[in-house]
DNA sequence: TTGAAAGCGCTAACAT
DNA sequence: ATGTTAGCGCTTTCAA
């Protein structure tokens, strides 16, 4: 078995104060400190943190819910989000919940048993009911990418909105005024922000919305290729197009490569996400970024600084929403019609 | 604070082994079934998980390490294990070690303090000295993807080398001769063990290995289109190209669309994993699949039975290797030279 | 079947 | 600065 704090006092003749006390910064009179640690060198003594975890109530676990682990995006955030928090001695138990509202819901309560201090999620459901134990409980609950207005807790976004309004603005600057859109579905909150943010820039600009300019794709490489391909077939006289997301912007430049459109003399396009991708293809891709990174490092520093405050109990600040700029990489794929 | 054991027993006038019992599966008299179930429901009773990690000496967590999580085959055996150990009561604590030994060994040291029941680990490092603790401890170690000489523990590998092998086959039934390789990493085993599978299948055919048809890429997307680039410029007689990873292949189809070679017409190409980007490309792509699903599975699977046999201690069974086939996804990218 | 009691390894209050 | 002691919430003998 493992040696306990008890083998390290009895091996020293100290107390077993005087040992919980070296491992948690106190002072100790540094003959005792060489004794300690002497003595754990030679027993292998490692603190158990599962003891700990009983004594103190906190097991320094977050939880972590997303919809699919193997979403670059979702990947990148987590990626991020766990480095910082294990950097803080924080551990990570992750729960992929597969879009699936049960499943996101028994991953809240599989993780609530485990009694972790805090949980950071990027909701599937639209309804946060299941969180609400979390925040009854006084423990921090960090929301990522999606708004949630029943549920009064942290949230960090990205401007979607405004993201895709200003890539829609680039191409009108352009000169472009017959701008095809790759959308979403309708059930997600981000591809209904990015739809709204391409109808605004058109809306301000004062050109009319067009119908047959826009497809619906469901986020996906061949729901990319479908949605391309239908927009060319439908608009002969487009002259660009905005994707909106990462795999339907790939399947979107496969399809062109087939139909032998060329990018941009023939067709202009701004993609989203991934910027890897945009910067191997030829030409290179104009996209929208998401600050993955960025996004992870607000997500762990918010949870942070709310597991910081824990002691003063109800008096934990007021729940704050933190919208972050994406960025825009310049690539080769918009044509300029006119100076701008 | 939440309500405890005790708390119930105080509630139904039983006693703590009562309850316990109770949630163990013992045996309880049908009335005092029914009158613990209901203090539950009113004292919103949960089981604390830590407790009785602490007593029982095991946490029912299993860490699981490995080198990026935004890498999409590493997400999705990782989806898949997580899932399963979850539907037995496992939870995952996940370390991205960002292919980095020290933090590697680092991620070792932190699930071992977390007291972790097993370790799932798909290594960077050569040397796995540092797993042995958890082999000393009697605690499951089982490695994904990658094998380690001086460790004595069950893995789950892929055929890459016969998967490989087979794969250039297919190129030299068609008929082709002049095969070039986009080749990985000399020091990644899986890149490796891909590479013999190339010059064996060239050897038995009879054909010789040109160093002129190997480049390496360093399995990334502008690794793949810079060595496409250089093998079409080095080698106008070659027919066709065999590509190692997922990232390169969709390089070099980028760079293949760049230089306006056709394929299959100019130059036949067989890529690797990730179907949906095969069956978005046009034409669409003949590449190697690895089971990801099914090493999740067999890597859940094995953990889960090791779990069950703990009691035993030393008679564990010897360990095991798994090598999993390889699936070959056929699409329109190699071009018969000559019929079979 | 049930109850009483000991103790898992640790922290924290209190006393020294 | 260090020692003593009492639990944290649970499981698990051992008796009843």
């Amino acid at each position: 078995m493992a040696a306990t704090m008890k083998d390290i006092a009895k091996a020293t003749g100290l107390g077993l104060a005087t040992i919980s006390s070296y491992f948690n910064g106190g002072n100790v009179r540094e003959k005792n400190r060489i004794k300690i640690e002497q003595a754990i060198e030679e027993l292998h003594f490692e603190v158990n943190e599962v003891a700990r975890g009983l004594k103190t109530n906190r097991t320094k676990i977050i939880g972590i819910i997303i919809p699919e682990l193997n979403n670059i995006f979702c990947a990148e955030i987590i990626t991020e989000v766990e480095d910082i928090l294990r950097s803080k001695g924080y551990a990570a138990m992750i729960c992929d919940c597969r879009t699936d509202e049960k499943r996101e819901e028994e991953a809240v309560e599989f993780l609530y048993h485990r009694r972790v201090d805090g949980l950071i999620i990027m909701p599937t459901g639209r309804n946060g009911e299941y969180l609400r134990k979390f925040i009854r409980a006084g423990k921090p609950v960090v929301l990522v990418d999606r708004k949630m207005k029943q549920i009064d807790c942290d949230c960090v976004l990205v401007d979607n909105k405004g993201a895709a309004k200003s890539a829609v603005e680039r191409l009108i600057t352009a000169g472009h005024t017959k701008i095809g859109m790759i959308a979403g579905p309708e059930d997600v909150y981000t591809a209904e922000e990015r739809f709204r943010g391409y109808v605004l820039a058109l809306q301000e600009a004062d050109l009319t919305v067009e119908d047959s300019l826009i497809v619906r794709g469901d986020y996906t490489i061949s729901g990319g290729t479908a949605a391309m391909r239908k927009l060319v077939e439908d608009n002969p006289d487009m002259t660009a197009v905005f994707v909106s997301n990462y795999e339907m912007t790939m399947g979107a430049v496969i399809e062109v490569n087939e139909l032998d459109v060329k990018i941009p003399e023939e067709l202009s396009l701004i993609g989203f996400d991934n910027e890897e991708f945009a910067k191997a293809s030829i030409p290179r891709l104009s996209i929208v970024t998401q600050p993955t990174g960025e996004i992870g490092r607000q997500v762990a520093g918010i949870m942070l600084q709310r597991l910081g405050m824990g002691s003063t109990e109800s008096e934990t600040g007021e729940p704050e929403t933190r919208k972050l700029a994406t960025c825009f990489l310049e690539g080769n794929s918009v044509k300029k019609l006119r100076d701008s």
